[in-house]
DNA sequence: ATTCTTTATCGTAATATTGCAATATAGAAA
DNA sequence: TTTCTATATTGCAATATTACGATAAAGAAT
C-alpha cells in the first residue's frame, strides 16, 4: 500500500482525522459513554464493564488519551480517567463551523 | 484476531463509531472541507484537488456516503456530492449532550 | 454506432488495527 | 522485604483498511 503521507494533507487535517480515529471503535465510544455515566472514573471499573480483556482496554484508553479525548490522573494505585472537556468543546466548534458555513452556502445543488 | 462482535456493544455505539470512522482519515476530512469550500460540488473536482488516484477518491466518497455524511445526486454525467446537514446536526447534538452531562457532573476528580 | 468523459468496482499488495496471553511495572498492604 | 492489586507493554496472529492499476459501466458528444 502506498501510504498516505502526512504531508499529502495539512497538518490540521491529519490531526483532525486522528481525533475521529480515536472514536472510530465501539469500545472507545463505550468507554466515553461510561466515563460520562459515572462521577468517579477508575480504570478498573471500565475493564469490568467492557467485554474485553484488560490489556485491550488499556490500549483503547491509551488511544483516547493520545487523541486528547480523556485525561488520566494517577491516584495512588489506580488511575482516574476523565473526559477532557476542552476537546469536546473543540469538536463542538468544528461541527458548528461546518454547520455555519453550510448555511451561508448557495443551496441550489443537492 | 477475535473480532469485536457488534453484539458486544449497543447498536447505537456501533453506529456512532461508524460515523467517526468515516472521518478517521485525512483524505476524508479533506473531502469534507473541500465540499464546504465550494458552492457546486462535482466529484471530478475532488479528484483534481486530492493527491490520490481516482479509484481511491471514489472509495473515500463511498465511505462518507455510507456513513451519511455526504449525499450524492446523479447529475447527467457527473455526480454532485454535498455534505448532509442533518448528520452534522446530529454530531453537534452528540457532543453538546456530552458537554451538558459533563457540566452536571461532580467535578471533584481529575 | 462510436468515442469520450466520469465514476464505480475488482484484484491485489502493503500497512494498520485489534485482540489476547504473557509479562513488566509500580504503588499499597502485609 | 514480600505479596497483592492495578495498569501498561510486548509479542504475536487475525482482520481491516488503504492504495493503485486495470477494467467496467453509463450517459454525453460526435
Amino acid at each position: 500500500m502506498k501510504q498516505t503521507k502526512p504531508q499529502d494533507f495539512t497538518e490540521e487535517q491529519y490531526q483532525t482525522s486522528q481525533v475521529f480515529k480515536a472514536l472510530a471503535h465501539p469500545a472507545r465510544v463505550a468507554i466515553i459513554e461510561y466515563l460520562l455515566s459515572v462521577d468517579t472514573c477508575i480504570c478498573g471499573d471500565i475493564v469490568d464493564v467492557l467485554p474485553l480483556a484488560q490489556p485491550t482496554v488499556s490500549r483503547h484508553l491509551k488511544e483516547l488519551k493520545n487523541a486528547g479525548l480523556i485525561k488520566g490522573t494517577i491516584e495512588g494505585n489506580t488511575i482516574c480517567y476523565c473526559i477532557d472537556e476542552n476537546m469536546i468543546g473543540q469538536l463542538i466548534n468544528y461541527f458548528e463551523n461546518i454547520s455555519a458555513k453550510l448555511n451561508l452556502k448557495n443551496q441550489s445543488c443537492c
